[in-house]
DNA sequence: TCTAACCTGATC
DNA sequence: GATCAGGTTAGA
C-alpha cells in the first residue's frame, strides 16, 4: 500500500510526535512480525532521536545507534495510542512509549515487518541490501543510467527497488502518464530527450503527493490522518473515465504483474526498434 | 523475467 | 464463489 509519499508522511508525523521521548520495550503479539537482528540485546528504555524514511521503510532511530525499522508493505499502519485504548484487530506489535502510550503496528494481511537493528546488523538487513537510490535525489543522468539500461518495461523498471527505491504502483502510473510514456515501453528504448520530462514528472508527482500527505484509497492512514493526493490522481483508479487532457477513456491493463492505468491517447505505444546488430547487451 | 506465494478483506 | 488490492521475493 504505502509508497514513498505515504511513508514520508508517516515518518514526519512520528518524528514530530516521538522525538525526545523514550521506548520502554517492544511486545510482539504475532510470531515473526517483530524480530531483533541477531545479537541485538536492547537495554530499555532507550531515547528516541527521531524518525525518517528510506525508500519505503520507516526508521525510528534510538540511542546507541539502534533503529526500529518498519516495512508497511500493503496494509501496515503505525498508530500512537494510549495503552488503555482497546487493541484493534490485527495489532501485531506494541512499542511501549513513555507516558502510558504505545506505537502500535497494525497489519491485516500480515505482510509487513518490524525489525530492531544495531549499527552492526543494519547494513546486512534484508530490508536494505540492494536498495537503489532515492528518486528525489537523482539527476537526469542518474535516472537514465539506472532505468534506461533495463530491457524490461519502463513500469517494471520504475517499480524495481534495486534500480531506484520508493516508487510503487500508484505513482508509477501517475508518473508515466505525466511523462506521456506507455507503461509497456521497454525502458532501454526511452529516447535521450525523454529523461528530462520523466525526471520532472518523478519530482513533481512525488513532491506534490508528499505535500498532500500521500494517497488514501483504502486503509492507509498516517498517525495524523488520511492523505488527499488520491483527489489528484489522473489515471490511477480512473478506469473508463475520460482522460483529463484528451478525453479518451483511461484503460487498465496488466504490466509487470500489476494493474496498470494509462491513457491510450496521451501515452501511445511505441514498438521496440529492431536491433541493428547482434551486439552484446547487459541488463542491471 | 514471469508466476506463485505470502495473508485478509472488500467488492464483483 | 471468484477476483482484486498501495509490496516483495523465491522459484521456475
Amino acid at each position: 500500500m504505502p509508497e514513498l509519499p505515504e511513508v514520508e508522511t508517516v515518518a514526519r508525523a512520528l518524528d514530530a510526535r516521538l522525538k525526545g521521548r523514550r521506548v520502554e520495550g517492544v511486545e510482539c503479539r504475532f510470531p515473526g512480525v517483530y524480530e531483533a537482528g541477531s545479537g541485538v540485546r536492547p537495554r530499555w528504555p532507550l531515547g528516541i532521536l527521531g524518525a525518517r524514511r528510506r525508500a519505503k521503510l520507516v526508521l525510528l532511530e534510538l540511542d546507541g545507534g539502534l533503529v526500529l525499522v518498519t516495512h508497511l508493505r500493503m496494509t501496515g499502519a503505525l498508530k500512537i495510542e494510549s495503552v488503555e485504548a482497546v487493541l484493534e484487530p490485527h495489532t501485531h506489535v506494541c512499542i511501549r512509549l513513555d507516558g502510558d502510550e504505545e506505537l502500535r503496528f497494525v497489519d491485516p494481511r500480515r505482510f509487513g515487518r518490524v525489525r530492531l537493528e544495531s549499527p552492526a546488523t543494519l547494513a546486512q538487513s534484508s530490508f536494505f541490501t540492494s536498495l537503489g537510490p532515492e528518486p528525489l535525489e537523482l539527476d537526469e543522468e542518474g535516472l537514465a543510467s539506472r532505468i534506461g539500461v533495463s530491457r524490461a518495461s519502463i513500469k517494471a523498471a520504475l517499480l524495481d527497488q534495486r534500480r531506484i527505491a520508493g516508487i510503487g504502483n500508484i505513482y508509477a502510473d501517475e508518473i508515466l502518464y505525466a511523462a506521456g510514456i506507455h507503461p509497456r515501453q521497454p525502458a532501454d528504448t526511452v529516447r535521450p530527450g525523454e529523461w528530462k520530462s520523466l525526471l520532472e514528472s518523478v519530482r513533481r508527482i512525488l513532491n506534490s503527493a508528499i505535500e498532500r500527505g500521500g494517497s488514501t484509497i483504502r486503509d492507509y492512514r498516517s498517525p495524523e490522518g488520511a492523505g488527499s493526493y488520491q483527489d489528484q490522481h489522473q489515471v490511477f483508479g480512473r478506469t473508463d473515465e475520460p482522460c483529463p487532457a484528451c478525453g479518451k477513456r483511461i484503460r487498465k491493463i496488466r504490466v509487470a504483474g500489476r494493474g496498470t492505468h494509462f491513457c491510450p491517447g496521451c501515452q501511445p505505444q511505441r514498438r521496440r526498434r529492431r536491433r541493428s546488430a547482434p551486439s552484446s547487451r547487459s541488463s542491471r
